[in-house]
DNA sequence: TTGAAAGCGCTAACAG
DNA sequence: CTGTTAGCGCTTTCAA
């Protein structure tokens, strides 16, 4: 194996520019107190040059390291990647988190750890050690996680946490479920839909109970009733099939069904097949997160988008700042979700 | 911001064992030269300090900087993520290749780079200086960019190539895609089938012509007729519709078809259905590459996966050990392609 | 505003 | 088999 050399260092440009290496470090690093001919004298070596920083050797010298680490579920990501059923969590986190580091010279590392391991705290500071990243961006259930966000916040690493409440240290980025479901609910009565069924998620996600609060608020708020009207799945196709089997099996069943999540959604699409009711004729039905499946669903979903990507933007947008030296904010952040309206919804049958 | 030195370093764990910094070193990296009794007493203390050694400063000194960099085409790539339609090429990817790495303490990470641009050189070299890769991993269309292995034969990084032919540096991997179109024939065949139309995919990709050739040589060698049973596309839904129509427009229409990929399956199916023929009843159909569509279509389509994941995983395990010193096998590496049997392939009809 | 010196944590090369 | 020395490329002192 070659010796793999720099080709050109900041030495290099130092003596073509004929300054010293500090003023070169100061014109890559944008500090102030360079003549502004001294720093285009050295931009112009720069470029001719060709030269690049390297990351090992800034990280070395007890700067950054350009590095943000994205840190995930070990069994969920791998167990997601392995069933090949369209989950692109990860893709949508590297769409909207590497994108904008690459826009500051950053790189986005994922990394995998396995949450409920006793030994959480050894693999992360394994990591952290290793890459020394300048931020770290948690994913559920990481972020909220004490034993995680402990060891950051010890170790004076900025992080983001997606999906957890505000409370503790690191900026918290969240989609807003709440107002999600509440968009979500609204559609469906400016449908002319009136019993609106509601299958929840799991109970340990917070956001389970944030979507079950958006469409209460949605329904009282127009006056209709929610007895009866909700079931609770624990975010799998099979419990969507039990919680769509028993609002469906209701004598007075509902005209449309809000499923918390794609699997629970194209689960209650199966049982209203069984049950010869016509998607979106005899039945509207509305989804959350939008995962690839909505599109291949007959028919396909409307659903609520989880806005991954422009969350993971923000969050290193955040994390970034945090690098420079800037504060972070102590309030939650809340990201907007949106309505894709697709053919599983339509106008309320008669007397809906 | 805290600066982050390193809290426990080689030296610490050198003091502790009460032995130089250089019997640290080589325990750490599994150098021989070292009794077994100082070798145990460095790892007690390493284990006791919970000492992990700096990617950064490892690659400082000349050695390793344990990093494994995957490269993929960006506007394919950010397109496949923005579409949302199941595209886990990326996901497969860090399935097998990061996996792997994690066993030898690498880490994968992803690059996107434009292969139309005339700036790849300094797109890729950038990233090479900026992270100092032990190897790099090509993907189509990079793997057949002379400029991208020109470059990288050049600076001495070890590489692979997925998906290309075997002339040129660095070690080719391939998919057996001749063998699979063998195999994805010969099934049909044996389920009686004997007008077997395929659909071939873009002219571009050197698999499409093998892909193609595998489907000549079974039928060829069953004494089957190809003849007016292969119609051509470019991977996209639109072509796939057009060729499949053709195909099916025929006064002796094929019984089953093979599209080159999962979109063109999808037309396929789509135009089976305006034409009232039941699949897979009147027609059977199987795809190529197995992305997750394949069970959202209806029926979920038999198809012929990709082993994405085993590639990778392969590739990282050629450039670790490259990284050690071993040779890299000159011949080009064929992984194994399956045919995973789903609902859209039958017995022919009477008379198939 | 600029430069010189010291050192980050580690490994290569060389001694012993 | 083990230790010493020098330096990787850069940024942080500190001095001019």
């Amino acid at each position: 194996m070659a010796r793999r050399r720099q080709a050109v260092t900041i030495k290099h440009v130092a003596a073509d520019a004929g300054v010293s290496l500090q003023t070169v470090s100061r014109v890559i690093n944008e500090e102030p107190n360079v003549r502004p001919e001294m720093k285009e004298r050295v931009e112009k070596s720069i470029d001719k040059l060709g030269y690049i920083p390297s990351i090992a050797a800034r990280r070395m010298s007890g700067s950054r390291s350009y590095l943000i680490m994205a840190l995930n579920d070990r069994d969920r990501t791998i167990a997601d990647w392995k069933a090949r059923q369209g989950a692109d969590w990860v893709d949508q986190m590297l769409l909207g988190g590497m994108l904008k580091c690459a826009e500051s010279g950053y790189r986005m590392i994922i990394e995998l750890v396995d949450t409920h391991s006793d030994h959480v705290e050894r693999e992360l500071n394994a990591a952290l050690v290793a890459l020394q990243p300048d931020g770290v961006i948690l994913t559920p259930p990481h972020s909220e996680n004490p034993l995680i966000t402990g060891l950051l916040e010890k170790r004076g690493v900025a992080f983001a946490r997606i999906g957890a409440g505000s409370e503790g240290a690191g900026v918290s980025l969240v989609m807003d479920d709440e107002g999600a479901a509440r968009l979500a609910t609204q559609h469906l009565i400016d449908l002319g839909h009136r019993r609106i069924g509601f299958i929840a998620g799991s109970p340990e996600y917070q956001l389970s109970a944030w979507r079950e609060a958006g469409w209460r608020t949605a329904m009282q708020r127009a006056g209709l009733p929610t007895a009866g009207l909700r079931e609770g799945g624990d975010f799998s196709y099979e419990t969507g099939m039990t919680a769509a089997a028993k609002l469906l099996g209701n004598k007075e069943r509902p005209t449309a069904i809000i499923a918390s999540n794609d699997q629970m959604a194209m689960a209650t699409l199966d049982v209203a097949a069984e049950r010869s009711l016509a998607v979106p004729f005899d039945l509207s039905v509305v989804s959350f997160d939008n995962t690839p499946m909505t599109i291949f669903c007959q028919p396909p979903l409307t659903a609520i988008d989880q806005p991954i990507a422009a969350t993971a933007s923000r969050a290193v947008e955040l994390l970034i700042a945090a690098n420079r030296g800037e504060e972070l904010p102590t309030e939650t952040e809340v990201i907007e979700a949106r309505l894709i309206e697709r053919g599983s919804t339509a106008l309320a049958p008669d007397g809906g």
